[in-house]
DNA sequence: GTTAGGG
DNA sequence: CCCTAAC
């Protein structure tokens, strides 16, 4: 048998936090008076909502250790995560302490004032906050975290090797971002969502390689139910839906139709180049889909209390829902609500522990660049949390599809009766047409999987077997067929679509979700914000008071040429912002205060270099 | 490729 | 930070 060093890393099943500021839970209020409604559905899908959104804020998976080439870096993650499956049994996830000690030894932890520790940071999920929405987000890596919270998506990462010594040595990943606390400020609303903070899930290692095969929602866990109905008093413990601001405005991805069509991408933070379609449409129809919502005030308000319970993947669960062949697995419970008199008894909370998305796999040449990995899942995880996904429900296995009915008629608010209640995270688009794989992978493989294969330096894509998924039909969004990518060059064993790319542009790997917009889209990763620093503004001012404004790259080559993030439009934007900040109110400024003295020089600075462009102006007619 | 300005 | 017209 042929070695081969075809490094694939599954992610499958992540394991994503229903709200980023949640601490404990995620908790939809659903009214249930309404005799007829959506409630159910609205309430979901806006809990899809903002799960999706906290993955498309331009998070950017950050491998460590992967210093060293491609190859190294993954096999030292294979084999760290089967190091780390070897301890697992001693893994107490009732015991943080304990469970950073026996499992995540020789990994260094985050630790914040909530105490929040979350996985070994073999992969993280970074984000890059310069939305306007996020504007508070802060990058945390490692050892860095300094912030009052975080927040954690766990995910399994599996590592092959066709040797076969690493087979199946799927391990955990965590996934991490970090926002500022900020007090909440709760609002009267009984329809809002009402979210509380949720610990960062923990997988026990050894979890095997497979272990979702379907679209998981909910990951079970073994101290606590992933879902539970609380009821409870809600003293201003939830937030009012105006309070919720749209985060989707403020993102903007950029799709581009195809694959080959020429993405370019660079890891020395410009920009990439996207192919001619240059629509940004889709965080905009994304927005209006969940208008209602603002998201952001909604983030900033959830105080972080740092529960720590851990997360154990549950097989049992998993093996039941493949042999279910639904699309999406729900493990959840509900526990009973607990009465209470009066028109609390009208209201049932659920509490969502977390969603899991579909099993992505991303299959990356040794050769590429530990940049295009990141970029590769980020994007296959955004895309498949972007549009992709809409929420079902399962009461007592048994789908629910009369989005009219009550949750008093479905009888998910009978109180004192316990209950089964599952969520799913759906394909929005089911109705896609398989090139090949259907009859292959059948029912059960409802993943959408991302390939780069290493040896062809193509990305292949595991169509979803979306068409087969219940519960889909009441999604009539216009689904195109399959993206032009079923030449496959290599046949990959699992039947996997291929598509080719230049074996040069490694930097421009990218995956595209096949069921999500058919794949005529693609996510482009924003650049992560970097905000300016003190010095940086110093440097930009001196530059400026050198330079004047209009000479922005030699501003750039004077005073940022090693600044390699830094572009002239950046600086030049900054320079606006500069100016703009110096003439409001220090009140009103934000982010890390400029000092006075700088701003009084920008505004000195930016009069002068005014007025010398006037005066240029009144020359110019006269030559 | 740069600049300027709106988003 | 993104986008793009204009140069």
């Amino acid at each position: 048998m042929v070695s081969q060093t075809r490094l694939e890393y599954g992610f499958i099943g992540y394991q994503v936090p229903v709200f980023p500021r949640a601490s404990r839970s995620a908790r939809v209020r659903v009214p249930n008076r309404k005799k007829s409604g959506n409630n159910e559905k609205h309430a979901f899908e806006i809990l899809v909502s903002v799960a999706g959104d906290f993955l498309q804020e331009g998070e950017t998976f950050v491998p460590p250790n992967c210093k060293n080439d491609q190859q190294n870096a993954c096999k030292n993650l294979v084999l760290k995560e089967q190091e780390d499956e070897s301890q697992s049994s001693k893994c107490n996830l009732s015991d943080k302490e304990t469970y950073n000690e026996k499992t995540l030894s020789g990994y260094h932890q985050i630790r914040t004032v909530n105490k929040f520790a979350h996985a070994p940071d073999r992969f993280n999920l970074k984000p890059y906050s310069s939305l306007k929405g996020f504007d508070k987000l802060a990058n945390v890596s490692g050892r860095n975290a300094n912030h009052s919270s975080e927040l954690g998506i766990s995910s399994l990462i599996s590592g092959e090797f066709s040797e076969g010594q690493f087979e199946d040595a799927g391990a955990e990943l965590s996934i991490i971002q970090t926002v500022k606390s900020e007090t909440l400020q709760p609002t009267g609303s009984l329809d809002a969502l009402e979210m509380d903070c949720k610990p960062p899930h923990y997988f026990c290692s050894g979890s095997k390689t497979s272990l979702f095969k379907d679209w998981t929602t909910l990951g079970p866990s073994r101290h606590s139910d992933t879902i539970e109905t609380v009821s409870r008093d809600n003293n201003g413990n939830y937030v009012a839906d105006q309070r919720i601001k749209n985060l989707s405005s403020s993102r903007r991805w950029r799709v581009s139709p195809n694959l080959n069509g020429g993405a370019s991408f660079r890891n020395d933070g410009k920009r990439r180049k996207i192919f001619h379609d240059g629509r940004t449409s889709y965080s905009r129809q994304r927005s209006k889909r969940i208008s209602p919502l603002k998201r952001r005030d909604f983030f900033n308000q959830c105080p972080f209390s740092g529960s720590d319970r851990g997360f154990q993947l549950d097989d049992r669960f998993n093996s039941a829902a493949d042999k279910r062949g639904d699309a999406i697995r729900v493990a959840s419970s509900v526990t009973s609500p607990h009465p209470h008199p009066g028109s609390r008894d009208r209201n049932v909370k659920l509490r969502i522990k977390s969603f899991k998305v579909p099993e992505l796999l991303v299959e990356i040449p040794t050769t590429a660049t530990v940049g295009s990995l990141k970029r590769s899942v980020m994007e296959a995880v955004t895309t498949v949390l972007g549009d992709g996904l809409h929420v079902g429900i399962l009461l007592q296995g048994k789908k629910v599809r009369d989005d009219s009915k009550t949750l008093l008629q479905t009888g998910i608010s009978r109180d004192g009766k316990h209950c089964n209640l599952g969520f799913m995270l759906e394909p929005r688009h089911a109705q896609i047409k398989l090139p090949r794989c259907l009859g292959e992978q059948g029912i059960t493989s409802h993943a959408t999987s991302f390939t780069l294969d290493p040896r062809t330096s193509s990305i292949s894509l595991d169509p979803p077997v979306a068409g087969c998924i219940n519960g889909a039909q009441r999604d009539h969004h216009l689904v195109p067929s399959l993206p032009n990518i079923s030449a496959s060059t290599t046949p990959l064993p699992n039947s996997q679509s291929v598509v080719s790319v230049p074996a040069i542009s490694v930097e421009a790997l990218a995956v595209v979700p096949i069921h999500h917009r058919a794949g005529r889209r693609e996510f482009v990763q924003r650049r992560i914000r970097r905000p300016f620093s003190v010095s940086e503004v110093e440097a930009l001012v001196q530059a400026v008071e050198k330079l004047g404004t209009g000479r922005w790259r030699d501003v750039k080559l004077h005073a940022f040429d090693n600044a390699k993030h830094r572009t002239y439009v950046d600086l030049k934007d900054k320079w606006k912002t500069l100016v703009h900040t110096a003439r409001i109110s220090p009140r009103q400024r934000r982010g890390e205060p400029v000092p006075q003295e700088l701003l009084d020089r920008v505004l000195a600075v930016h009069a002068y270099w005014s007025q010398q462009q006037a005066k240029q102006q009144q020359l110019k007619p006269g030559v």
